[in-house]
DNA sequence: ATGACTGCAAAGAATTTGCAGCAGA
DNA sequence: TCTGCTGCAAATTCTTTGCAGTCAT
């Protein structure tokens, strides 16, 4: 199929064997039409529920999504219950985080801006600006 | 001396009551003149290491600086490095992060500012929005 | 006296590590 | 064949919890 062609050249090119853990776990990452936010634990049980033969292991996938972090293929982001989230969606957007359902929801580019960013302190550089914007319900 | 009466009436009309190891804790995060940033684990250390009689458990550390937290008294900041640290400025402020060596540094509130704050999601609201610039060392 | 708080040790959650065996080039 | 990768279990790190004893009011 086109899409594991795909998969294995994006593997390759990241200098990344396509073995068959990476194979399964890119099929399930990539192509989405959605963003996909997820913990490790959490792509664990989902990989590992629909396919209860041939498990992979949990140091495989945090093996494997640090892997494809450091390719540039997902991008971590931190939130304040702090565990990792790890988002398919790697162009430069900022998010709502719900800690009461433990939800994150993208926020186009677009839509925000920064004005007067401070200057790095001496003998620094800014890397990347991270944005979380904390929600909860109404009733709060 | 005066500073221990302040912090006795800081802890009472928070409701918290006034223990030996609150008021150490609370002397030694209070009244400083510059902003101070910790983990609770740092916080442990420096504290033990200065009185190493009477030594303060660490789950009492836990205990009251989420104490502190709640009443309003600290401030919780969530970095890269997904460890909790706290700010003993509890106003309106961003910071930069040095994921290297650890280090929070302050950002007057009124150097940033965001535009554009996209609504929130229905039936939700904003409660905050946390902003950290990553930096690291020029050579990188 | 009565809650609230402390200290200890144990438990828990998330993540990392060591290493033997396996698989992709 | 030769690294790189996987899987397992143990180890680590940070944090929370249970509970008996202690302290503040």
């Amino acid at each position: 199929m086109k899409d594991n062609l795909k998969i294995v050249d994006k593997l390759r090119s990241s200098g990344l064997r396509p073995t068959k853990q990476r194979v399964k776990i890119a099929e399930f990452l990539f192509y989405r039409e959605k963003t996909f936010h997820f913990t490790v634990e959490e792509l664990d049980k989902l990989i590992n529920l629909k396919n209860n033969k041939s498990k992979i292991s949990l140091a495989t996938f945090y093996n494997t999504v640090h892997a494809f972090t450091n390719a540039g293929h997902l991008k971590e982001i931190l939130t304040k219950d702090n565990k990792s989230y790890f988002d398919t969606h790697t162009g430069p957007h900022n998010h709502f985080f719900d800690q009461k359902n433990n939800e994150l929801i993208d926020i186009n580019s677009k839509e925000i801006e920064i004005k007067n960013i401070p200057t790095a302190p001496k003998g620094k550089t800014i890397k990347d600006v991270d944005i979380i914007i904390n929600i909860e319900n109404d009733s709060h």
